[in-house]
DNA sequence: AGCACGATTGCCT
DNA sequence: GGCAATCGTGCTT
């Protein structure tokens, strides 16, 4: 991807980034998925932004660096989120990556859940998992950090540089489809926009065509 | 310095 | 379907 491509709108960038790779460097192995769900944060205008009215905040600052840079933030005291940021510098919008299909360096994204949920009863290799168990290691916001090691040690990396990236591997979605966004019911009429987009599912797993 | 709450998840009924 | 876990952030004092 070049920069111009995270330098559209929140909208389109999340549209465009279904069926995209998400790829993680750690010690030269690399995670990758198949992006599955976005959602668009469309900046100062969008009360279920963080950078609604113009916050700029230590914590909301990279939101306003060029697209193309990670934005990632703790939610409930617990999780992480990954956003990409769109538009261009000081104009700051995001895009939160919500699910991916699991693609690339399994067993590290497997050790990674495991280490992250100690407790449950995880399987030990993913050599036994079917598909519709790899995707429900990777299918929510908090998981999918969980998953690919993302924490806010990767806040505010440039998304052209070999750590943490998007690539174009040929997937494209059967279908998107669009619904309202997730965990936002205080943005009064903004909640009921349909900003997030998923790749359809079958057998639930999100259906992707390589071209 | 204090406080209310959240772009979530997993476990319980 | 309900609810607890858990803490940084942003806003008030």
């Amino acid at each position: 991807m070049d920069r111009d491509f995270f330098r559209q709108d929140a909208l389109a960038l999340a549209e465009s980034l279904i069926g995209k790779t998400l790829v993680h460097r750690v010690n030269g192995v690399e995670i990758a998925g198949i992006i599955s769900e976005t959602e668009a944060y469309m900046g100062v205008t969008d009360p279920a932004c963080h950078s609604f009215g113009g916050r700029r905040t230590s914590r909301t600052e990279t939101m306003y660096s060029d697209g193309g840079h990670s934005y990632v933030y703790l939610i409930y005291g617990m999780y992480s989120c990954m956003n990409i940021t769109a538009n261009v510098k000081d104009v700051p919008e995001a895009v939160l990556i919500r699910s991916v299909l699991p693609a690339w360096g399994l067993d590290l994204l497997l050790e990674n859940v495991r280490t992250a949920n100690r407790r449950k009863n995880l399987p030990e290799s993913v050599d036994d998992m079917t598909a519709a168990e790899l995707f429900s290691l990777a299918n929510g916001p908090g998981k999918l950090c969980n998953a690919f090691a993302i924490s806010r040690a990767q806040n505010g990396l440039d998304m052209l540089a070999e750590d943490l990236f998007v690539r174009d591997d040929g997937y494209v979605p059967v279908e998107i489809l669009r619904a309202p966004r997730i965990g936002i019911d205080y943005a009064g009429e903004a909640a009921a926009y349909p900003w997030r987009f998923t790749a359809k599912e079958q057998n639930k797993v999100p259906v992707f065509k390589l071209i």
